[in-house]
DNA sequence: CACCTTTTGAAAGGTATTTTCGGCCTGGTG
DNA sequence: CACCAGGCCGAAAATACCTTTCAAAAGGTG
């Protein structure tokens, strides 16, 4: 491997390809794929960047009382090449979180809350669940998955519980730009769905856990008859990712005894679905502007005057 | 390291430690004791950190023309060891300005934006609607929700299109703690239910523009029962809440052509859903945890290991 | 308890960075 | 104009650092 060499452009590239400050998110949302010692490893990185960042892979690799080959692979994990450039982002984040704000960590909500502290504390968790998400969400994936759905002939949608309301979420907002869509509330039905599609549909599975039978199996099905999958995953390490084409990862805040993952992992979910919505919108938008308008109108006298 | 000590003029100190942000200042500062190469090193990050951060010595030194040794003595000039800490220096900077430069009030959606603008600003988008709502939840007709569906004997939840999908997770997380509820697609089924319902029980209706003849009309019957009914709504003003015991206010935030305002009002919804049901499960505590527990450890074998 | 899978660190193998060293250009001088 | 310092510069050697390999250890499982 010749690192970067002639591959950079001389011309202006200032965007950066490794999502920049994320990490904090990454390393909760990963760290369930991760072994005993790369979590010590993600967890010394997450608690402190600018330390981290001052020390060569032996130097982190003596700290956390592991060898540099884990340091490596935690590096991996965490979506970078190697250790090097987990380093580089470590300063970068380091500066960043110098030089901005606080993090802002909230306290669990307690049983005893009052409801004015409940209210603020559980807009302040979806708030940083957005922007965790939005901070870890691969864009190339997600660009993938938006061409898949643009131009599918038909659109099957999995999801479980809660996950299925996400689910029809998308499949409302699809049906409304004249796509065909189905989210089978049904495992059963969801695979016999799964079934008929082909080359050209799309098969979308949602799943926090990336681990749901009910949800994994239609997927699977899907992708065995050659459609485009997709999976959106809190764990994109899970069992689900082998079927999926474009894995979209949603992040989890942490969770409470009152507040299960489950429930801010909707948050997470349906960011991720309005994006491949509007994604899809922006790119059928000839069609999609009247479709959208058109079924406004056709709701109004629906509506009390 | 003897390098060219003699040869820097007395005037400006070196500076020992390795500040982080004012590297341009110190550019221009020792540039008069640099050589034509080193000075072309010089301009190359001075004017773009991020991209020289993203450079091995051999890349930067292709880039200026010039060779490894130059770049590693131009390091030494600006005060560190070697080009290693220069390039975190470099990348670190780079973020700083970067998160400088951010806040930017989020622009509407536009079609041609690129997918990761539309990520961000959905992401920015979708939590200030969060922190609107917040700050606009009447906590004390928020409370009086709470003390109602706590006791309730039943629940009934009217919502069409979206806000049946938002009716419907509040359906699930009540039936997680014990409660009875149901959140019916069909209108007419939903004032099939609402004849039913008497004091103790309790209606709530989700619409935001308050106006939803197929929500309203449940509600209605349900108040006309005796039953105690909540409004979720974004016009407080609107028909639904003559009909309404207590009324919750959502936000809606501005829209665009792509994205209604039935999109972000749904974000809305879920965060009053959410805050409804930790206010029951709180008051509930006794027979909702253990409830909560049960539930997910049914759940438990549905997963793949 | 034997067997298999997973995890881990030591050491080998590569790359990137640093240092060395000699050529070359510059400008001054006879 | 020829010659000679004196320092700038880059090719290549030397080193530090990062990555990969591989076999041993740990942890499960039948």
């Amino acid at each position: 491997m010749k690192e970067t060499f002639g591959a950079v452009p001389p011309g202006p590239q200032p965007s950066a390809p490794p999502p920049p400050g994320a990490l904090a998110a990454k390393v909760r949302t990963l760290a369930p794929s991760m072994t005993r010692s790369m979590q010590r490893v993600a967890e010394a990185v997450a608690g402190d960047p600018a330390g981290s960042a001052a020390l060569t892979v032996t130097g982190l690799a003596e700290r956390t009382g592991t060898s540099e080959a884990t340091v490596v692979r935690t590096a991996r994990i965490l979506g970078y090449p190697g250790y090097r450039d987990l380093r580089l982002a470590l300063a970068a984040l380091a500066a960043e979180q110098a030089a901005g704000r606080a993090p802002a960590v909230t306290a669990d909500i307690a049983v005893d809350d009052p409801l004015a502290e409940v209210v603020a504390k559980l807009a302040q968790e979806e708030a940083q669940c957005l922007a965790d998400t939005a901070a870890g969400l691969d864009t190339a994936q997600l660009e993938a998955a938006v061409g898949a759905l643009a131009t599918a002939r038909r659109v099957d949608v999995y999801g479980i519980g809660a996950s299925n309301l996400v689910g029809q979420d998308l499949v409302q907002k699809l049906l409304r730009i004249g796509l065909l869509a189905h989210a089978p509330a049904d495992p059963h039905l969801a695979v016999t769905n799964a079934v008929q599609l082909r080359a050209g549909d799309v098969a979308v599975a949602i799943t926090h856990s990336g681990r749901t039978t009910d949800v994994i199996e239609p997927l699977r099905v899907a992708f065995e008859h050659g459609a485009t999958t997709v999976a959106i995953t809190g764990r994109p390490q899970g069992e689900i990712a082998q079927y999926a084409d474009h894995v979209l990862t949603t992040s989890s805040a942490r969770e409470s005894e009152l507040r299960p993952a489950a429930m801010s992992s909707r948050t997470s979910q349906l960011l991720v679905v309005d994006c491949l919505f509007i994604g899809v919108a922006q790119r059928t938008y000839e069609t999609a502007a009247p479709a959208l308008s058109d079924s406004y109108e056709a709701l109004a006298h629906r509506h009390a005057p």
